[in-house]
DNA sequence: TATCAATTAGTATTAGTTACTATTACTAAT
DNA sequence: ATTAGTAATAGTAACTAATACTAATTGATA
């Protein structure tokens, strides 16, 4: 029988306490050496694909945010993020901000705001026909 | 004495020629592959280090999409970006998108839209304190 | 408790990008 | 025109984040 189940394994279990209860986005280098002060043997191969498997169970967040590093975040919900352009932290935004981009893209969060990037995910005309049967 | 000043070389110009001329927002190799065919012997370092001063000069914006492959786009005015989940192919937002995204995220510009990412860039306000004398 | 896919640590590989090196081209001031 | 100094180039090496591979181990289920 072919067990499509994930298992809580420790190691999993740690990654996602330790994406749980932090705010700061982390790399996955960083959550690999947070993690290895509870497990010193851990793999950085083992952060990775429990990372993905976390993101793929939604209990985790991605951020690409124009850097080249991804960053995680253990809040599932949605909501929106901005980056520090000098030292690359990353913060949460409230929902309503959309809102307030549009008009003047000037937000009292303490960030002196220099621009912002907006990309939206979906299937393009052609990949709609061609994955239509599916 | 020191001369800050870019010169406009062969390599350069066609470059920029080739992003301007198309609305495909390609990648880095598909910007090597197009100048290829007119300069046979072009290099990738070129390419990237062209595109990296082109972007400095804002002749061109990069976009970053989410994949980990650089899009560079010809179009240096700001505007959003809609990206196929599927095909990778990224195409070009009206400029008022931002509003309708608020109430509902559907466009009915032919893609099918499954989600979208906002991130804000600025200074965060311990880096505002650092560079708060520059 | 026997089974067997899932998971692991450790390592090798990949892919995109950047850095380096020796050489050539351009620019501005003699 | 010649020189001096910088920018740019082709080609290649190096880097880095992420993924793939491998043999051994784990742990949920029957």
């Amino acid at each position: 029988m072919i067990m499509n189940n994930f298992r809580m394994t420790p190691q999993r279990r740690i990654i996602l306490e330790e994406l749980k209860k932090t705010r700061k986005h982390p790399t996955a280098d960083e959550v690999y050496h947070s993690v290895r002060k509870k497990l010193p043997d851990i793999s950085m191969g083992t952060v990775y694909r429990n990372l993905e498997i976390l993101t793929k169970q939604e209990e985790v967040q991605v951020i690409r945010n124009g850097g080249k590093k991804k960053r995680y975040d253990g809040n599932s919900t949605k909501h929106f993020h901005i980056k520090c352009t000098n030292c690359g932290r990353i913060d949460d935004l409230p929902e309503n901000l959309v809102g307030l981009i549009k008009k003047n893209i000037t937000v009292d969060c303490g960030y002196e705001i220099t621009g912002y990037s907006l990309v939206l995910y979906g299937l393009c005309p052609d990949c709609k026909k061609k994955l239509g049967g599916k």
